[in-house]
DNA sequence: TTAACATATGATAAAATAACGATATGATAT
DNA sequence: ATATCATATCGTTATTTTATCATATGTTAA
């Protein structure tokens, strides 16, 4: 299977944002509005709404009006097996992830 | 299951790029030396070997020395769950992400 | 239509990442 | 020890992404 890497390069660029994992995070819970979101993971509006765009843009969201909110939801199935992936690779990994530095280059990690 | 997003956030920073990616893809054939990864991806070799170290770091590769050259192979085990996913990502909205744009800024996706 | 609320967009400075050539290090063979 | 090959690291500039605040748009209710 040829793997189509430049829209998955823009997948992980996506999810690889803590605001954006955290509102992901947020949503696997229950659908919300935006206000709720930002409740949830303590950031402040327009921020979210900025990163609601690019994963809504991604199919990772969906929305949908309510009156004068807008509903936010995750398109699950194919989201979670993307997480669970990484989590699996961080039980195994993590450790040394966490101890490496990052000297404000992502490719000049290094082991402490 | 408490997902841990800090390290999650680098696991997909680092796979979210098109080299690193080229990288893991050519190990999925099968292990090889810098030089070869070199002329299988069209890249230099300080920038494989850039973006090897941050793949190793992260537990992506792993290397073996083998008289003047190393040997990189890949963890199958973790990274092809976390690529086949993305896989299924892309199949379904990857023509709604192809079809974005990005005004030098992931968050200012649109569709056009 | 106006006010109030909810959300989206814009603009810009700061920070992180990428690109890329030069050079250093490590291993082997002579 | 020296030359050579293979790989790793460094240094600088360009580009991308993040952070943040101001403001615009859209919806409802009075």
């Amino acid at each position: 299977m040829k793997s189509e890497n430049g829209v998955n390069v823009l997948i992980f660029k996506v999810l690889s944002n803590e605001v954006r994992l955290a509102i992901i995070e947020a949503l696997l819970k229950a659908p919300m509005d935006v206000n709720e979101i930002c409740g949830e993971i303590h950031e402040e509006q327009p921020r979210v709404s900025h990163e609601l765009r690019c994963l809504a843009v991604c199919g990772f969201v969906h929305s949908e009006r309510k009156g004068k909110k807008m509903i936010y939801g995750l398109n699950k199935d194919t989201i979670t097996p993307i997480i669970d992936a990484a989590n699996k690779h961080a039980k195994i990994f993590g450790d040394k992830i966490r101890d490496c530095e990052m000297l404000s280059d992502v490719r000049k990690m290094t082991i402490k």
